[in-house]
DNA sequence: GATGTATATATCCGCCACGGATGTAGAAAT
DNA sequence: ATTTCTACATCCGTGGCGGATATATACATC
């Protein structure tokens, strides 16, 4: 069931790789995600309602994420909605930190960069089993 | 007359970023920078005549690029508009590139990725101080 | 107990970059 | 002569960004 190919996500905006990237680390509800990719970013990026609600909406729409059920409910938390990746949404992350990566190896060839990296670029690391 | 300050630019669009990556190498047509950056991206980027001379405006309005008046007219090339890096637009190139260093190197804590980057030199100790 | 601040989600809407479509035109090839 | 490649330019629909705004609970402060 997600017969859209990854690559035609890619590139990524900002926004969604930031909150990808939050959210490998295991579930979160959208107000934590929000914080965390501004502690990440070391304040550079500030995620606002609008973009941090449309992004998820969105995400969901293209099955990068989905909510989390099973959660909730167990406390006063019933406010909170929590998100975690599809199997799908680790794939396209993958392939997005793939892109940067080969981004940032032309920009070495250009000296543009300091340190040059240690040959094994690019692997994926096992994707592991797959949901959805 | 650029008393922008670079972060405000910040996060690069990724064709922003391509051409800027391209013209780093020195000064290029717009022709010649579509070409390279579908060259250097393997392919995977393309850009159309609307994203292309689009981009190029705009970041000349920003200052990120002016266009080359020394050269030209030499042969039979009117028609050719080249283009080359301000320092404005190395300062914006150099600092994206950090960001985008300290992105893949959450991405690498958070074991996405496969090789430790050595150095990450160029940008301030990303632990250190602890303000805010 | 009223007021203020942080948490948490949601919608609306203006702005603007992307990027395909289209147009122009010289140069080179067939 | 016609086609193709080079090269630049403009138009405009689509869609993401992101601030403003709204709602509501929890907690601290006065």
């Amino acid at each position: 069931m997600a017969p859209k190919p990854p690559e035609s996500l890619l590139p990524l905006t900002p926004a969604v790789l930031h909150i990808l990237l939050v959210l490998a680390d295991g579930e979160r509800h959208g107000y934590a995600i929000a914080q965390e990719v501004e502690a990440m970013s070391d304040g550079q990026v500030r995620m606002g309602p609008g973009t941090l609600y449309g992004s998820i909406l969105r995400m969901t729409e293209s099955e990068l994420l989905q909510e989390v059920t099973t959660r909730r409910r167990e406390d006063g938390e019933e406010r909170r909605r929590y998100y975690q990746l599809t199997a799908f949404g680790k794939r396209v992350l993958t392939l997005e930190l793939d892109r940067l990566t080969a981004v940032m190896n032309v920009a070495r060839r250009k000296h543009l960069l300091g340190a040059p990296l240690p040959g094994a670029t690019l692997l994926s690391p096992p994707l592991a089993e797959g949901s959805a």
